[in-house]
RNA sequence: GGUCUCGUAGCUCAGUUGGUUAGAGCGCAUGCUUCACAUGCAUGAGGUCCAGGGUUCGAGCCCCUGCGAGACCACCA
């Protein structure tokens, strides 16, 4: 098949992805003496619709995948999708509400087939979507957080947990969403400052004597308050504690207790204390045995306690006490508050801290060891700095409170025994109670943390508990790849789950990416409607552009913004290596070319085989680094700059000149330079790289470049010493162009090139290139430039002086301007070289190296100078 | 309140144990239908590396202070 002049990706990218997987070259296949290379992909939510956030840590993943499995790993990508509890009920909830139905109406039964239902219509979407960016990941391992393999594993973590006593049940006040109806973990809530009130209100005592002032920004909650708490250092009220107030609204007395937790500074001094509504409250209750009374509902409308505001919703309660406050003249004052209020990471409600009995994971004997990994570097971010996020999370965090009051998800594995009340956790579902032997056996009603399953997700995809081949060759995995936003979510939990559950962390190393924000800066996000798709990107500039677009200039930890002229340029690239490999595979048409090692190498040849072995070495240690942006610049700029720009222009005399030997040797060298560029590019541009591929002479659609073997340095083919006088003939060539520039020479205009130079062998060999690249009619030595007794314009470079005759073109004041400048910069060069190494210090402190080179350089100014200045008289 | 990040060309950003004349893409200017590519080629303009101090033979890079932008965690009712 011929190829285009243009690239266009959807020529060939929906068939080269299915060559791949009928070709099976996404399967990881166990071998024992080959070294396994494992990511586990994030596994995105079944609601999920795939954004650009996916679409980079899907590049990222891929291209180091398709790199270590061409470095001859096996490497398993094992991809999969979360059952994201929460999530998906909200949405569930909603489409049902459009329906007229609730919850309720369904039934546990009927509601989890709907979800199930869900699952299989949305579940393949995103994986389809990833498809489309060329994701290599084992499909035939894929894995859903709710399939039997997971929940094995869910069930066998819980109740070893709960065995050693590390998942425990309790009264704790948790964070309550209203709406979803359930407890959220302290990580599922989200703060925004809100402008609120603070109510100073009055509390008299009991014994109609005086009162005390009390301030808060929640006034509904008086209702549930045991105490008001002063500070036990306060001479402003020491003498009160111990005595009673009257509750005002309610016919309650309330104890004031000293304790610490109080702020003198702080309001007035004074804290009512509601133990069943705020954390710090729900403390100091229990320091103090005070009663624990809850005033509001799941739904957060006032209950029964609340007397005659019950069944208000908390707001409208709120507004009704404060007016009744008044009325009743208790309302000192109302200031203007600023604060955090937390809110449902879900459904963004305003969250009621509430006393509530829920599951609990106690967290400090697992956070324990999982810091100790990180310190002894079992485990390793990159960049470092979020070492230090994860450190200050694992110190600080409370018990993870694991049950949801949901239906979609886990169930939590534990039974009550109706007979003798005992409580039972098994890894089969009991029949009979172990204890009495009772069939009165009723299972908790709630659901698991979404984040418990995702937490066991590289080992629990892999078999865990069983020790399958899969967990024996592949766990631990090597590098976990995510972006900043969920390590505590999610990585944190991995990490001390896989150390709790299988004595090892679950992966070596976890590269940290940023967020994908807009052309400006911000946040991609549903509500700006500033949100791009990755597949309308893929379909308007393929998939090859969208993800080197999201690679390049990214370092990690890093945001990035998305634009279309960046995804516009990648492209271009791309077009150019298009078309670079078109000129090299027209010219091979039908000619036999000689292998490469029986190549006679020119110089230009050995300077791009050296720039190639440059760019392989650079290449492969960045992405090792997970440079990943320094890696593709470092491979593009080769391409383009070196192999494009440079090597093609200097392969066209060869290859249209009479020489059969040089000629084929070039096509040889065409071909080998493409060939392992294009492997070189296969990890971040795997498409079109193929693509091309099997249109290479001699391949055809069977050779596969994703298999193939990821170039290696080779310092026999370095030519260190010949790239760099290879790069004096280059100079060469561009300072004719830019001499014929600054003239206003004609580029159709040919000229004759003179040459004072020492090099006449190197130049004589590179004649034909020096022509045809500069557009010089002809290269012709000479002993000085008044030798050439012409009207010329020079120009110094390191190896040779030129003179070019430009008869009527010749501006003398315009050159002798021109030249004057240059001494003057290269004078500037000298006196900075000359400084240095006047310094003893340097001389005597800098590496040898370095003042050698400044030596050298020095040397190699003062002839610049001296060339220039003998140019300058010679006008 | 704590922790962290960023500040480099008009714009977006690289700059990897401190060491050539600080780079790239886009944009800009000039010229070019050079037989792979105008999604291109060539040439060029454009930078007190936020400010100030310190360490060092040497600082865009390390340390301190300040200014500006942002992120995360915690939170006083």
């Amino acid at each position: 098949m011929e190829m285009q002049k243009t690239y266009n990706p959807k020529d060939f990218e929906d068939r080269i992805y299915a060559g791949w997987e009928n070709a099976g070259c996404f399967r990881a296949e166990i071998d024992r003496d080959k070294v396994p290379f494992t990511i586990m992909m994030p596994p995105p939510n079944i609601t999920g619709q795939l954004h650009m956030g996916h679409a980079m840590d899907a590049a990222m993943q891929d291209t180091l995948i398709r790199f270590k499995r061409m470095q001859g790993y096996v490497a398993l990508w094992m991809p999969g999708y979360d059952h994201a509890s929460i999530a998906t009920e909200v949405k569930i909830v909603e489409k049902l509400a459009q329906e007229g139905l609730t919850k309720q109406d369904l039934g546990r039964k009927g509601f989890l087939k709907r979800a199930w239902e869900w699952t299989e219509k949305y579940g393949g979407r995103i994986t389809l979507q990833q498809r489309k960016l060329g994701a290599s990941c084992d499909w035939s391992r894929q894995a859903f957080t709710m399939d039997e393999k997971c929940s094995r594993a869910v069930r066998e973590a819980f109740v070893n947990l709960y065995r050693k006593g590390l998942i425990y049940r309790g009264d704790r006040i948790i964070n309550w969403c209203p709406c979803c109806k359930t407890a959220l973990s302290d990580a599922e809530v989200e703060y925004a400052e809100e402008a609120g009130h603070f109510w100073h209100i009055r509390y008299p005592f009991s014994d109609g004597k005086g009162e005390v002032i009390v301030a808060t920004t929640r006034p509904e909650t008086m209702l549930g308050d045991t105490a008001v708490a002063v500070n036990p250092a306060d001479e402003r009220y020491k003498a009160l504690v111990g005595k009673t107030l009257r509750l005002p609204l309610t016919d309650r007395e309330i104890p004031v207790v000293a304790d610490d937790y109080v702020d003198m500074e702080f309001g007035t001094g004074c804290v009512k204390i509601t133990p069943a509504h705020d954390p710090n409250d729900f403390e100091v209750g229990r320091r103090h045995d005070l009663e624990v009374i809850r005033v509001m509902n799941d739904d957060g409308s006032m209950n029964e306690r609340a007397g005659r505001y019950a069944g208000q919703d908390r707001y409208e309660a709120r507004k009704n006490i404060v007016a009744d406050l008044e009325a009743q003249g208790y309302l000192v004052k109302v200031e203007s508050h600023v604060h955090n209020v937390g809110h449902c990471y879900r459904c963004h409600s305003t969250v009621e801290p509430i006393v509530s009995k829920q599951w609990f994971v106690k967290m400090e004997p697992l956070a324990k060891p999982a810091i100790a990994a990180a310190m002894k570097n079992k485990v390793r971010f990159i960049p470092e700095r979020f070492t230090k996020v994860y450190y200050n999370w694992m110190e600080n965090v409370r018990d993870w409170c694991i049950s949801r009051q949901l239906w979609w998800g886990h169930r939590i594995p534990v039974w009550y025994c109706g007979d003798c009340g005992a409580t039972v956790c098994e890894k089969e579902d009991p029949s009979v109670c172990p204890v009495c032997g009772g069939t009165h056996l009723k299972q908790d009603e709630d659901v698991l943390d979404t984040w418990f399953s995702s937490a066991l997700w590289p080992f629990s995809t892999l078999g865990f508990p069983e020790e399958t081949e899969d967990y024996k060759y592949f766990y631990p995995t090597d590098v976990l790849v995510t972006g900043y936003d969920i390590i505590f979510f999610w990585v944190a939990r991995m990490i001390f789950s896989g150390l709790e559950h299988t004595g090892k962390v679950p992966f070596r190393d976890v590269l940290i990416h940023g967020l994908v924000r807009d052309e400006q800066g911000r946040k991609m996000s549903k509500s700006l409607g500033n949100g791009v798709d990755p597949l309308e990107v893929v379909e308007k500039y393929g998939a090859d552009s969208l993800r080197l677009s999201l690679l390049t200039g990214v370092g990690p930890g890093n945001d990035t913004r998305y634009s279309d002229t960046k995804v516009e340029s990648c492209r271009n690239f791309i077009n150019k290596l298009w078309n670079a490999s078109r000129f090299v595979f027209m010219n091979a048409e039908g000619k036999k070319i000689p292998d490469i090692g029986d190549v006679h190498f020119s110089p230009a040849d050995k300077w791009i085989i050296s720039c190639l072995q440059n760019c392989i070495r650079e290449v492969t240690t960045n992405l090792n680094k997970y440079e990943l942006g320094v890696a593709s610049d470092l491979a593009t700029d080769f391409v383009w700059g070196d192999f494009c720009d440079w090597y093609i222009e200097l392969s066209k005399p060869a290859l249209y000149g009479e020489d059969e030997e040089k000629r084929a040797g070039t096509l040889s060298v065409l071909c080998f330079v493409l060939e392992n560029a294009l492997k070189l590019l296969h990890p971040f541009i795997p498409f079109v790289t193929e693509e091309i591929y099997h249109h290479m002479p001699g391949k055809s659609e069977k050779d596969c470049l994703m298999t193939s073997a990821f170039p290696r340095y080779n310092s026999k083919a370095a030519y260190k010493k010949e790239a760099k006088s290879f790069e004096g003939v280059m100079e060469i060539i561009k300072a004719v162009r830019a001499m014929k520039k600054a003239a206003d020479c004609p580029p159709s205009r040919k000229v004759e090139v003179y040459l004072v130079t020492d090099s006449k062998r190197l130049v004589q060999l590179n004649k034909d290139s020096i022509m045809k690249l500069s557009g010089a009619s002809a290269v012709k030595f000479a002993e000085s430039g008044a030798a050439i007794g012409e009207k010329t314009v020079s120009q110094a470079t390191e190896i040779a002086q030129i003179y070019i005759p430009l008869g009527e073109l010749v501006d003398i004041e315009k050159e002798k301007a021109r030249l004057s400048a240059e001494i003057e910069r290269i004078s500037g060069e000298i006196e900075r070289a000359k400084g240095k190494l006047a310094n003893r210090d340097f001389v005597a402190k800098a590496p040898k190296k370095l003042v050698d080179g400044e030596r050298e350089k020095l040397e190699k100014y003062l002839g610049m100078k001296e060339k220039l200045e003998e140019q300058l008289a010679g006008l």
